[in-house]
DNA sequence: ATAATTTGACCGTTATATGAATCATAGATT
DNA sequence: AATCTATGATTCATATAACGGTCAAATTAT
């Protein structure tokens, strides 16, 4: 990550993260588990835990599904237990093979216009 | 990350990762921007997209939002233009505030049994 | 009220994600 | 068919995410 570069997202962006931490969160209070303990399941640290609880933007998509699949939070309205998941991947990526594989912008008229 | 740690990921976080991964490629593909473009409306390198259209589980979750907001992928059942992300996250945090702050295990029976 | 544990906020270290660059391939347009 | 650009695959350097630990504060259960 050279370069340092002062990131911005979208609002859309920070909201997203917002209600995916505190659904973490409500997840891991109703189900009463400490965040040490859920840190344990999910194999990472207490303090990466926390960053993703206050919605840093900055963490590991994985670890962050992850959580979600522990607390049986739904992603794209499928459920971790219902196998629905499974279904739609199948399903989307086989609409991704009928696209074209290769993006191309429109040749340029040769005659420009001034 | 220190004490390198091979992570391992449930099938539902696969899914759910290939699932993003293919619906921002599809969309991608779909209004023919090329990686290049899109990667620079998004202030990232060429090569992290691959990796995100790869399903890569090892990249900020950040990154991966800002481009369904680009690219106008609904995250939650809320597509960016209609602002209902909002309300949502408005609303998931009052339920939060609702919750005990703190999670405690029931103390341990003080007769133990044998 | 007391006790004890959870949580928040740090900080230093280390593994690694990201950026930048290059090269070969091949698909899309003409 | 030929051209040209988009993509995939690598590699190296660097900023930083994640870890592991500590400490204080405060909430919850007793």
């Amino acid at each position: 990550m050279p370069k340092s570069i002062a990131r911005t997202y979208s609002r859309y962006t920070e909201d997203a993260l917002a209600v995916l931490a505190s659904l973490i969160r409500s997840a891991r209070v109703q189900q009463r588990i400490s965040a040490q303990q859920l840190a344990e399941r999910a194999g990472i640290s207490r303090s990466t835990l926390q960053r993703i609880e206050k919605a840093d933007p900055k963490c590991e998509i994985g670890i962050v599904f992850e959580l979600a699949s522990l607390l049986g939070i739904a992603l794209f309205d499928a459920s971790p237990s219902s196998g629905e998941l499974r279904r739609y991947r199948t399903l989307q990526e086989e609409k991704l093979t009928l696209l074209p594989e290769r993006v191309r912008q429109p040749a340029r008229e040769v005659d420009d216009d001034f």
